[in-house]
DNA sequence: TCTTAAATATGATTTTTATCATACTATTTT
DNA sequence: AAAATAGTATGATAAAAATCATATTTAAGA
């Protein structure tokens, strides 16, 4: 479904727009214990999202990352595709070059409506919108 | 989503799902080609779906692949499981343990459904009635 | 200005997935 | 019985994804 790499990233990101702001950073190593990923690896996965700035980051003491108001406006697809690439997700569930209406695989009429959906979420879905809900109490982050 | 191999092992049942019976019976060589797939690979896949008994086998000269009546009733969901494991679809999509409703995941509400619209669809759609809306125009095998 | 604390850049290593190769076994045909 | 044709078993190699390691750059603070 999404990379392990993704994955980490979106959990990642959460706890930033959850736990962070400009004058509160927070620095790797207490994005990377929480969020129970490698530390050296969602450094490097940070390093990705703050070209694509979706991140925002501070070098030297008291550095560290946050989100400002832009990044939190950005849709949790935005963090799968600079991590996965565009159209990993997208793609035909068996390989046609293209899924499309005209000339479906077997399986196109089975599972399109609802993968359509899983991305109509994910790109209407905004971290801001995702934070709201956990500070409401309605779901939860995982380590 | 689906890995590689599990796409391969799909176009390869629905290919002798279609071009094969008991008198009729298919070599790798003959599933390879028209379904694009690196013929020692899906070889290697096709012995795990024989083990699996979800495709039969006879070897020899005269030997080769087909489906058989029983075959013909498995869900697409029991190649996937055979290829990937059990859980590997199943599982959520930020890495909680079980993904659940007590404690779900800031991503659970937004996919959750969808995903298990998808689960549901591969587990109730045999190879059986895959292959009657290709034979029906309705879709198609793609290469 | 020097030290220190942070991110960043780069690349090496490991693990997993995909692919390729080859020897072996079973069955048919001659 | 031998030869030929098929799958099967096993393992080597290649490519991709994940992980680890380290040197470099930037900025704060003493
Ligand atoms: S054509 Fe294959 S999923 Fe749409
Ligand atoms: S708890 Fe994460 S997808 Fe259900």
């Amino acid at each position: 479904m999404l990379s392990k790499s993704s994955k980490y990233a979106i959990k990642a990101v959460l706890f930033l727009a959850i736990h962070s702001s400009e004058e509160n950073k927070v620095i790797v190593k207490d994005i990377a214990k929480p969020t129970n990923v490698p530390q050296a690896y969602i450094a490097k996965l940070l390093q990705e999202l703050v070209k694509a700035e979706i991140v925002t980051s501070v070098r030297g003491p008291k550095g560290g990352f946050y989100l400002n108001e832009t990044n939190l406006g950005h849709s949790i697809m935005s963090i799968v595709n600079v991590i996965d690439g565009e159209d990993k997700l997208n793609s035909c569930m068996m390989s046609l070059e293209k899924c499309n209406e005209e000339k479906p695989c077997p399986l196109h009429f089975a599972l399109s409506d609802s993968k359509s959906q899983i991305l109509k979420s994910l790109r209407s879905k905004t971290i801001k919108d995702v934070v709201k809900e956990v500070k409401l109490g309605a779901s939860f982050l995982p380590l």
